[in-house]
RNA sequence: GGCGAGUUGGUGAAGCGGCUUAACACACUGCCCUUUCACGGCAGCAUUCACGGAUUCGAAUUCCGUACUCGUCACCA
């Protein structure tokens, strides 16, 4: 075909096209940011809600962007309608937000980049394409389904690499007279790349997380524009990141295979290639078997799943910066006093590797999370979540604000702060002994141990010895007199070298108190319960105790 | 099957030719501290880096081969 036939090819494909590609070029200029800034983007399809691996690409791409002073910006991609969920756009807004993760750009803040959203972009997927098919680099092709499965079978027999290119690649050099007879009788077309590319010649690329990676080069005339005259995502991905300047593209490493055909692509429409990140998937062990985390199988690859159980957005953020940077976990260990926004990532440290879903991992991080959390923080942040999830709770939580906020406060203080919660949904029953209708309620269910403790003993500490108004000192050494006092050894110490001359020691008698106050064998500091408590109640709570215990 | 990547303990991993008889963290176990729990401290948990060969005075680190795992080969992204 001649040069003049090409753009009569051109015109006859696309005759009502309104602009040219230097308006888009001159319509999307370069973006004005400091030297080093990184333009990002987030491309999901509107499929439903955000999968935790896309979740894990978007807090790349955002983390990048700010902490380079670029941008980051949230592209729809839904060229394809079969994939479209109903509010499957809405959930991806949802998601995002709800961890706080706020693209710079998209199609609800606006921007001078967009459309944002795919399908409002085919004009200019149009617009490119027919300019390639008057450069010679694209053109109609009227195979059917059929015949491109037979060709598949053949190939399979064959053995031979599978795809149109080559010989296979049957439409590539119709004629105009051709093409314009099929087009008047009918025949449905879609537009593929003429790929100038050679399979036996080899091509160098360096991904950011990869390093460098040799492929042959691309010869598969893979196609451009669908039947319906919608982009397939490697041309849309080609064009939308040219014209909204991404610089790095960060996406799944499922992408790599593809890069060949990137590159060409890059280079037959002229465009400067943007810096790929390829991250690795994040996998799941389930037996022997390591997969990629799947949404219909695993909870947890849901992003809704963590605002469910009550682990906070904060701690699965802290998460997935151990998991992109496996250097962060030891920094932030060691900088207590810094966040998240003050490490500076880098794609090196980034995992090739699968990287697999610890959700022990993750526990541990939102334990110490809460354990950082002053008392009114966590009292807080419990009332959100139980409004929203627990109702009741949050209403028991309301009526005993002061008191809850006192609990949750109990050895907070100094540098080695208590760890007991890792969820939201925790609290109701580690914290059971604080409200007095939760603690009648559960009797002493909580209660593993088979003693009974002496009743008047402990009546006849609290009536007449307890003094809740001095420090916890002092208080200990007050217990362990009342002690010794009656039998007991002051320390275990003294009880276990002389057993036989003692009836137990003070942490029998703290034991005692402990059980009938709170329930369990375990608690936070006992004094401290006692103070907030009250004598009164405390008093009340033994009474209750007789009466279960009888 | 073609192409590409990966393979270090129960788990996530550091490691980039000698400083590694393999960091750190999670989990687990034991001890210590201690009124219980938690916290914290100490110790244990890979004599060895999938396997085989090569290069080197020296390899988890470089090269080649094998095995296994994963990804991809759509008018899906």
């Amino acid at each position: 075909m001649t040069d003049t036939e090409k753009k009569e090819l051109a015109d006859l494909l696309f005759p009502n096209l309104e602009h040219t590609v230097s308006y888009y070029e001159e319509k999307y200029p370069a973006r004005d940011l400091p030297e080093g800034a990184m333009v990002t983007r987030f491309g999901p399809s509107p499929t439903g809600f955000v999968h935790m691996g896309s979740l894990f690409g978007s807090f790349c791409d955002s983390v990048f962007a700010r902490q380079s002073k670029g941008v980051f910006f949230l592209r729809i991609e839904d060229t394809d309608q079969k994939r479209s969920v109903e509010n499957g756009v809405e959930g991806i807004y949802h998601d995002l937000d709800a961890f706080d993760i706020i693209p710079d750009e998209s199609e609800r803040v606006g921007g001078k980049y967009g459309p944002y959203i795919q399908s409002a972009r085919t004009e200019i997927y149009q617009t490119y394409v027919k300019d390639l098919i008057g450069k010679g680099y694209a053109y109609p092709c009227f195979m059917t389904e059929e015949e491109i499965a037979s060709i598949r079978e053949e190939q399979e027999i064959n053995k031979t690499k599978i795809g149109i290119y080559g010989m296979y690649a049957v439409d590539r050099d119709l004629s105009l007279e051709e093409i314009k007879a099929r087009i008047e009788k009918g025949d449905e077309y879609v537009i593929r790349l003429k790929s100038p590319g050679d399979s036996k010649k080899e091509i160098e690329f360096v991904d950011c997380v990869k390093g460098k990676i040799k492929f042959p080069e691309n010869d598969m005339d893979i196609v451009l524009l669908k039947k319906d005259g919608t982009p397939t995502y490697h041309f849309a991905h080609a064009i939308d990141d040219h014209l909204m300047h991404t610089t790095h593209v960060i996406r799944g490493d499922e992408w790599v295979s593809s890069i060949p055909l990137h590159v060409q692509l890059f280079e037959v429409l002229g465009f400067q290639r943007p810096e790929y990140v390829h991250h690795a998937a994040v996998t799941k062990k389930e037996g022997d078997i390591i997969r990629k985390l799947s949404k219909r199988k695993d909870p947890e690859a849901k992003v809704s799943y963590y605002d469910e159980v009550g682990i906070p957005i904060e701690a699965v953020k802290l998460y997935l910066a151990t998991i992109l940077n496996s250097n962060f976990e030891e920094w932030y260990l060691n900088n207590g006093d810094k966040t998240l926004e003050d490490f500076t990532f880098t794609f090196d440290k980034m995992a090739i590797g699968g990287t697999l879903f610890d959700l022990d991992k993750l526990n541990n991080i939102s334990k110490t999370y809460f354990a950082h959390k002053s008392g009114k923080d966590v009292y807080e942040e419990t009332l959100v979540w139980a409004h929203k999830h627990d109702p009741e709770y949050a209403k028991l939580l309301e009526e005993n604000k002061e008191d809850m906020i006192s609990f949750f406060s109990i050895e907070k203080d100094g540098p080695r702060p208590r760890k007991d919660i890792s969820k939201y949904s925790e609290v109701k029953e580690e914290f059971s002994y604080a409200i007095d209708s939760q603690f009648k309620e559960e009797g002493y269910a909580k209660y593993d141990g088979d003693k009974t403790y002496d009743v008047d003993l402990i009546l006849d500490y609290i009536n007449n010895h307890l003094d809740l108004e001095v420090d916890n000192e002092t208080w200990f050494n007050g217990i362990k007199d009342f002690a010794s006092n009656h039998g007991y050894a002051a320390s275990p110490k003294d009880y276990k070298n002389n057993p036989d001359s003692y009836k137990g020691h003070v942490g029998d008698i703290c034991e005692a108190i402990r059980v009938m106050i709170t329930g369990r064998l375990k608690s936070p500091d006992l004094f401290s319960i006692m103070k907030i408590l009250g004598k009164d109640r405390i008093l009340d709570r033994i009474e209750f105790y007789k009466e279960k215990k009888r």
